[in-house]
Formats: structure tokens, C-alpha cells, sequence
DNA sequence: GCCAACGTTGGC
DNA sequence: GCCAACGTTGGC
């Protein structure tokens, strides 16, 4: 099984919209970046376990956990022209984007701030892409030592 | 293949 | 709202 981050931002799709769904599950569509998407497609499994993170929003940080609920398809989003994110480069018969199902789990007991994680930027967290200066990634994978350490913070 | 211009992300 | 950092585009 593996860990991943996911971004996003509040004022879109939170947290508790994610809860609020049917099935408590929604597609994680518009993911226009390839590095986030090499690793959606080619990484991703059913089970794996997902830091919620809130990103442009007062506080940003991690809120909650949910977990990959599908194997990874094309993401329908990039064909539709009315879609925020339609891409006329990507075609049906030739992908260029996927998407997973992610399911909500729980809310942590309080929101871990950025500004918290970055105090162990030289430390628990050295490495982790969220904690570094400038880094822009929306879905970036955790270390099973990353994920300990941030949930021990809670 | 280089790189300037441009658009986006996202913290602050 | 500002702006630094970054990714993408497209002319050459």
C-alpha cells in the first residue's frame, strides 16, 4: 500500500464536501500536471491512504484522510469543452489525463497547519516536496515515515 | 533545442 | 491582492 498527498483547494471541493458525497466518493478530476499524473496513473492503488490537504485558504494544511476506492481511468473532464479543464489534446482513444475515485475516511482532530509541517522541513519531513519552497505538486506521494510522523502531530 | 513569454499555483 | 516559483508553449 502506498501514502499519497492530495491538494485541494477548500473554496472548490473540501474536505467535508468529499464527506458529503454519495457514497462519500468522487472522481479526482482536473489533474493537468504530468508528474502528478504519471504518478495517479501508473502508481495508485485501491487502498492506498490519502493526507486531505486545503490549499489557498486561510490556513492551509492537512484535515483529514481518505483513501484511493478505484483503479485509475481516463479522466472524462479533459474530452468535455465545457469543462474547466477540457484539453483538445487529449482524445478517448488516446488519454492524456486520469483520475482516481477517492473516498472520504475520517476528519482529523484538528487541522495541521503548513506552518507547523515546515518547522521539520530540516527534519522528520526533510524531502517532502509540501514543505519545500515553491513547489506547486497537487499530488505527491508520502513516505510511510511521513505519514507517522504528521499523524503523531494530531 | 533554446529560451522568452505567458499562465497558474498557492503562500502570505 | 501581491508576487515568487514553476510548468508549458511556441517562435526561432
Amino acid at each position: 500500500m502506498n501514502y499519497w498527498l492530495l491538494k485541494s483547494e477548500p473554496d472548490t471541493f473540501s474536505l467535508d464536501d468529499l464527506a458529503s458525497r454519495p457514497r462519500q466518493t468522487e472522481p479526482w478530476d482536473g489533474v493537468r500536471n504530468y508528474q502528478a499524473r504519471n504518478m495517479l496513473r501508473d502508481q495508485m492503488r485501491i487502498g492506498d491512504q490519502i493526507l486531505f490537504y486545503h490549499s489557498n485558504c486561510r490556513i492551509p494544511g492537512v484535515v483529514g484522510i481518505a483513501e484511493v476506492a478505484s483503479t485509475p481511468r481516463a479522466d472524462p473532464t479533459a474530452f468535455d469543452p465545457q469543462a474547466k479543464h477540457f484539453d483538445p489534446k487529449s482524445d478517448p482513444s488516446r488519454p492524456r489525463w486520469y483520475l482516481v475515485d477517492v473516498r472520504y475516511l475520517r476528519h482529523l482532530e484538528r487541522t495541521i497547519p503548513l506552518a507547523e509541517l515546515k518547522h521539520h522541513a530540516q527534519g522528520a519531513l526533510e524531502g517532502m516536496p509540501l514543505v519545500q519552497k515553491g513547489n506547486r505538486l497537487s499530488v505527491m506521494p508520502v513516505t510511510p515515515e511521513q505519514w507517522r510522523f504528521i499523524l503523531a502531530l494530531e
